[in-house]
RNA sequence: GCCGGGAUGGCGGAAUUGGUAGACGCACGGGACUCAAAAUCCCGCGGUGGCAACACCAUGGGGGUUCGAUUCCCCCUCCCGGCACCA
């Protein structure tokens, strides 16, 4: 055996023997249950980064202990492969992205290849290849012909100056980010998907899942399933004059019927029918509109902005008391939720109170809460509170639901409306007026409308040598492609040339690994797979992500392509790799990140980030606080050098050993040394055994009471590292136990026969407890502890039950809580026993100081509180 | 703004079901080995007081429940993630 620890030249070689062996090739069927563990596949960016390190880390290390346990394992991988950093690298570099995003993936495997992740690469999946997207296309054309997928229109940024749509993430304070110029709404029509359809059964089967309870409640609250009830506000005869659109009036939804009598207001998006009919002949109304298109569609951007109004003259009947009220625009109202309509009860509405103090617009109070004071000044937090009506008539003195009711009942008599379930939860709109993505396949005839293209003609295949150039989307301008004729009528047509949301892509993938190459969507090996056993990933992908691919799942299933309700039994979501983000302003207005290395930054006495200037130039660039690793932020950390210059086991066992897999961590390499410093001292511990004979594992005989002690460490480890792994997930502790295991074998001396069959055992369990986190250094130390056997053959470890038999425990002593002591009782002691015990201790009785105890509390095999 | 989460020594973190706060590491200090260095090994390492034994304080801040609170409840501060076109 080599007697210094070589990972440069020992990882590869083992690597080399998987790949020869095939080692992580999982079979379709087996005899053996199955474990399908899978990581939310990752971004081709360029470079691996820390956040793909953890994640594939993570998954590899289950992946390993599962198959350890007797599991046929199956880890794949994949390739995320549309999307938007591939045509910004394009505008940047001028190189299609096509190209950028294939040399991509070739480097970002071979660096999953150098980490030694037990991958089965048959099974990989780009989503870019027209193998992969067509059956994007063939499921939307069966979503379409069930009803599922429809045209809508919908909101999105405009970029007046680019003249394209931008994303959000490409409006910065309400300005494009190449051009600084500030960004409209605008309305264009879209392709959307009716999850709203299956928004209970999203929402009930949430409490089945074996996932984070923080997970399942943001999507509780984004599906947000709230009962309530929809009702007109009729017109006034003036305003249905004006309109003569054919309704009664203005609908609107409200979950707090029961203040419908502090109505004195009611409100209307810009892009309102009512607002623009009230704008014609009204120049500051419509000036007001218009200034509401300014800034981008973003929730947030909207939510935080300034609560904007405008009268429009116009007025609607309250239902009941028949009292004009009047409707205002308000720019905090969507048009795309609900009816784009709210009514107004300012005494009971914290933005409604807002609003109509800003605007002097009538306050009444409906509702008393326990007596507690109203006042019109100020708001609190109790007007908002359920209570009882006051002011409204025969309401008056109901409690919250019976006043719901009766309203309900009431306005149902009148025909003006009725109760109704809402969800917030809106349907996904799929199409984006982009290049790299998925064709949507659809053609476009100006006798026919939007025509399927049929399934023969399946996939769409989108060109591949396009550059886009920032001025939308490269599809629009190649006649080649969407120029076609109408599969109907034969006729002169065009393509849609808007391509499908990534998430499409990210919705199913995990089941094309299951059906590698199927000349189908997916086969009967999906079936066998599904559902994923393990789902790993980050927690930003909480809600979007996991929640269309749970949709996505049921339409499947509704179509009879697979047998499952839910696609993710158990999920783990890992926290965030942080790290500091630096930009700098353009002269334009826009935006532009610089990568940490390019930086020489200052700090302050605290160790806190002041400042930072460009390495080259010198000129100082603004800091924008840590955030998640990315590519547009450019702040991510590639694993590269790690792995050059200690291994990737090393690589492996710090981000493990560092902090546990949910929490969100700040990236940090200060401590990498110390775990390369473990590995080297691991391997010397083996080859110091090793270079004396390997022997037989201890199984049974007299040995020292020292001896016994570390029989009694080694097997509550095994113990406790399958609990870590398996059930807590939670790989730094495991790791620190086997620390203290190895630095507890280190201390004895002994070197007899026995003392070499118990070093032999500990050695032996102690790699394979670590097998899983640090497989490379594992497979070349077992082939040392157990020459002509392999390690991937070898099965979790046993438990010795008899070696954790003890016959003595250490309990601790407090008085009133505070520790005091020790005391070594007999396992078999009794309360009374062990109280008798406590009492004589010494120090219990200085701090008794002769008092009579009021009480002890005994808890069996941890402590005894005496109290006084 | 709304939803979800987090805060423990100089640093990463441990304490799994309300039961010894600081496991295991990193950094640092001291020592051994060495001509020297590296590597390795040993010792120390939350704060205050004390020669020491030991005592008191301490888990972002404030309050509460409990024999006992890092853990449960209420209020607050700051940070992170998401908010539907980043993925």
């Amino acid at each position: 055996m080599e007697s210094q620890y070589h990972p440069r030249e020992l990882e590869p070689r083992i690597q080399r023997q998987w790949a020869a062996t095939k080692a992580f090739a999982a079979p379709d069927s087996s005899p053996k249950p199955k474990y399908y563990c899978v990581s939310m596949l990752p971004y081709p960016s360029g470079k691996l980064h820390m956040g793909h390190v953890r994640n594939y880390t993570i998954n590899d290390a289950l992946y390993h202990f599962m198959r350890m346990k007797g599991f046929n394992a199956l880890m794949p991988m994949g390739w995320d492969a549309f999307g938007l950093p591939a045509e910004n690298a394009a505008m940047a570099n001028k190189v299609a992205p096509a190209k950028w995003t294939r040399d991509n993936i070739a480097y970002m495997k071979k660096q999953c290849q150098a980490m030694g992740w037990a991958i089965d690469w048959s099974r990989e999946v780009s989503t870019c290849s027209p193998d992969y997207y067509r059956w994007n296309q063939w499921f939307f054309l069966r979503l379409w012909e069930k009803g599922v997928v429809y045209k809508k229109s919908g909101v999105v940024n405009w970029d007046p100056v680019d003249m394209t749509v931008l994303a959000n993430e490409q409006v910065v304070d309400g300005r494009g980010w190449r051009t600084g110029a500030v960004v409209e709404k605008r309305e264009i029509p879209m392709w959307y998907m009716r999850i709203t359809d299956y928004a209970d059964e999203l929402l009930d089967s949430l409490g089945g899942l074996g996932w984070p309870e923080q997970v399942k409640q943001m999507q509780r609250n984004w599906i947000g399933r709230s009962e309530g009830v929809e009702f007109t506000l009729p017109y006034d005869a003036e305003t249905a004059r004006r309109m003569a659109d054919g309704k009664k009036g203005l609908k609107v939804f409200t979950t707090r019927a029961d203040t419908i009598m502090g109505i004195t207001f009611a409100a209307v998006a810009p892009e309102h029918p009512l607002a623009t009919e009230a704008a014609t002949g009204n120049p500051a109304l419509a000036a007001f509109i218009e200034e509401c298109r300014k800034g981008g569609v973003q929730e947030a951007e909207i939510a935080t902005m300034e609560k904007k109004g405008m009268p429009t003259g116009l007025f609607v009947l309250h239902p009941f008391s028949a009292d004009k009220v009047e409707v205002w625009v308000g720019n905090y109202v969507l048009m795309g939720y609900g009816e784009g309509a709210v009514m107004a009860v300012p005494g009971h509405d914290e933005r409604d109170f807002a609003f109509a103090r800003k605007y002097g617009l009538p306050i009444r109070q409906v509702i008393d809460v326990d007596g507690q004071p109203y006042s019109l000044d100020a708001w609190q937090p109790w007007y908002e509170m359920p209570g009882r009506n006051v002011n409204s008539g025969s309401y008056d003195g109901l409690a919250q639901a019976a006043a719901i009711g009766a309203v309900a009942k009431d306005l149902e008599a009148k025909g003006l409306g009725t109760t109704r379930v809402q969800y917030r939860l809106r349907d996904w709109g799929i199409s984006r007026q982009r290049y790299w993505g998925t064709p949507i396949p659809v053609v476009q005839c100006a006798k026919c409308g939007d025509v399927a293209v049929p399934d023969a003609e399946l996939p769409v295949k989108l060109p591949e040598d396009l550059v886009p150039d920032g001025s939308g989307s490269p599809l629009k301008k190649t006649p080649s492609f969407y120029e076609t004729k109408c599969p109907k009528c034969g006729g002169a047509a065009k393509r849609d040339t808007d391509t499908m949301d990534t998430f499409v892509d990210s919705s199913w993938y995990y089941m094309r690994y299951a059906s590698a190459n199927a000349a189908t969507m997916v086969d009967e090996r999906a079936q066998y797979w599904m559902p994923m056993d393990q789902y790993i990933g980050g927690i930003e992908h909480a809600i979007l992500h996991l929640l269309y691919a749970r949709f996505w799942t049921k339409a499947m299933r509704d179509l009879g392509l697979i047998a499952i309700d839910e696609p993710f039994t158990n999920l783990l979501t890992q926290g965030m790799v942080l790290n500091h983000i630096f930009s700098r302003r353009t002269g334009k207005g826009g935006i532009e990140y610089f990568a940490p290395e390019e930086l020489d930054i200052v700090l302050d006495a605290e160790g806190k980030v002041a400042g930072a200037t460009l390495k080259a130039g010198g000129a100082s660039v603004d800091y924008d606080g840590i955030g998640t690793m990315s590519k547009s932020k450019r702040n991510g950390v590639d694993p590269q050098d790690m792995i050059e210059r200690y291994g990737a086991d090393t690589a492996r066992f710090y981000v493990m050993q560092a902090s546990p897999p949910t929490d969100t961590v700040l990236w940090s390499d200060e401590s990498v040394e110390g775990s390369f410093k473990f590995l080297r001292r691991f391997w010397t511990l083996v080859h110091g055994h090793v270079a004396g004979g390997i022997v037989a594992r201890y199984s049974a005989g007299e040995i020292t009471t020292a001896l016994t002690e570390l029989r009694f460490k080694l097997h509550k480890t095994i113990e406790k590292v399958a609990d870590d792994y398996g059930r807590r997930m939670q790989f730094n502790t495991a790791i620190a136990a086997v620390r203290e295991l190895l630095n507890l074998y280190t201390a004895a001396e002994d070197k007899s026969p026995v003392a070499r069959a118990v070093a032999q055992e500990v050695l032996e369990d102690a790699v394979l407890l670590l097998s899983p986190i640090v497989p490379h250094i594992a497979t070349a130390l077992w082939s040392e502890l157990r020459p002509g056997t392999d390690l991937l053959d070898q099965p979790w470890p046993a438990v010795d039950a008899a070696a954790l038999v003890q016959d003595q425990v250490e309990l601790v002593v407090q008085v009133n809580g505070k520790l005091r002591g020790h005391i070594r009782v007999p396992a078999s002691a009794n309360r009374e026993h062990i109280e008798a015990l406590a009492l004589k201790d010494e120090a219990v009785q200085r701090f008794v100081n002769g008092q009579t105890p009021k009480k002890v509390v005994v808890v069996p095999g941890r402590l005894v509180n005496v109290v006084v």
